[in-house]
DNA sequence: GACGATACGGAACGCGCGCCCCGGTTGGCA
DNA sequence: TGCCAACCGGGGCGCGCGTTCCGTATCGTC
């Protein structure tokens, strides 16, 4: 690869990672390009769509969250809530988090997963409600990352959601 | 008005609110015109534009909705999930609902002050978390409403978003 | 320094959709 | 029944945006 089209792909990048975390998927590609300084077809050039630069984007960062909930944990449901806090964090300062969710199958795919396993212990420890699925999480989540960028209070908001997830037995 | 502006008029609105239920705000306008067998001018001739269309296909339900938070309720946390319920009953059925809160600043008001009375009884009652705002409430039911619509279960939703909206006091 | 391959920029295309305009039609009053 | 105003259908415009195409500039090698 030449070298201008290597500082090109990567003003580029730079330049997509900053949009997409402010305005979201929906912010045009020209002016990702025109941020970047280049053209529209320089774009193309190295990503054959915008999904693709969309999931260059987010796909190394979601890729690192989805891997921290592999590691083994004592509590189930501590192993759980600290995840969906790295969510809400996360979507709390880039709108591209909830985006994510929406435009790119492989993604949601991961967080599904990586969802249904801490879920799915934290139920068989019986602090979390039983009738929840990882569908049920996975748009349950979408649907409060992208309220966090319509004026409501992030953390509150995450603590409703957690509080509502406790199963109801009494101890 | 003449008799067949009068039924054109008619045959638009019961197209639009089936459309609008089952797709959103997003259904195509020509759609709607389609299925009630007019030109796509003709809707423009009762409704100057989309918008207007669809605030008169919503208002009459949101507006009931919003009424009937006014009537004097015994519990106060009673009365706002009562509330709650509805909607989600509601969303769960027509996919307008949750559009109303983004296209509408007026029904979005409206509902604002409905919530906002509830809400603020409840937490006088010590039964509500108080540090939840009325936008806050809005926002979330919108995200919520919005996820029954993407595969979750609605009335699981509910319960998460009702339990984690009580108070923290044990009593 | 010249030449071929590679990359660039931005004009242009296609498409979807909200909205408007106009030639033709229809309803209802005299 | 005839006439005029009201109304209708649908083709078309404007716009935004993703994507492509091509003439031109640039890189790197011989």
């Amino acid at each position: 690869m030449r070298a201008d089209a290597a500082r090109n792909r990567e003003k580029v990048l730079d330049a997509a990672r900053e949009l997409f975390a402010t305005q979201g998927f929906e912010v045009p590609l020209d002016e990702i390009a025109g941020k970047a300084g280049v053209g529209p077809g320089t774009v193309y050039r190295h990503f054959p769509t915008k999904q693709a630069l969309f999931q260059a984007v987010t796909e190394t960062r979601v890729s690192a969250m989805i891997a921290s909930a592999d590691e083994p944990a004592e509590d189930a449901q501590q192993a759980l809530f600290a995840f969906l806090t790295k969510m809400a964090d996360e979507a709390a300062v880039k709108r591209d988090m909830s985006d994510a969710i929406t435009v790119s199958p492989e993604l949601r795919k991961g967080l599904h997963k990586a969802l249904g396993g801490l879920l799915h212990k934290a139920q068989e420890a019986g602090t979390v409600r039983a009738d929840v699925t990882a569908t049920d999480l996975v748009v349950l989540m979408k649907g409060m990352l992208q309220s966090m960028h319509d004026g409501a209070n992030p953390a509150v908001l995450l603590e409703i959601v957690l509080k509502g997830l406790q199963s109801s037995r009494k101890p």
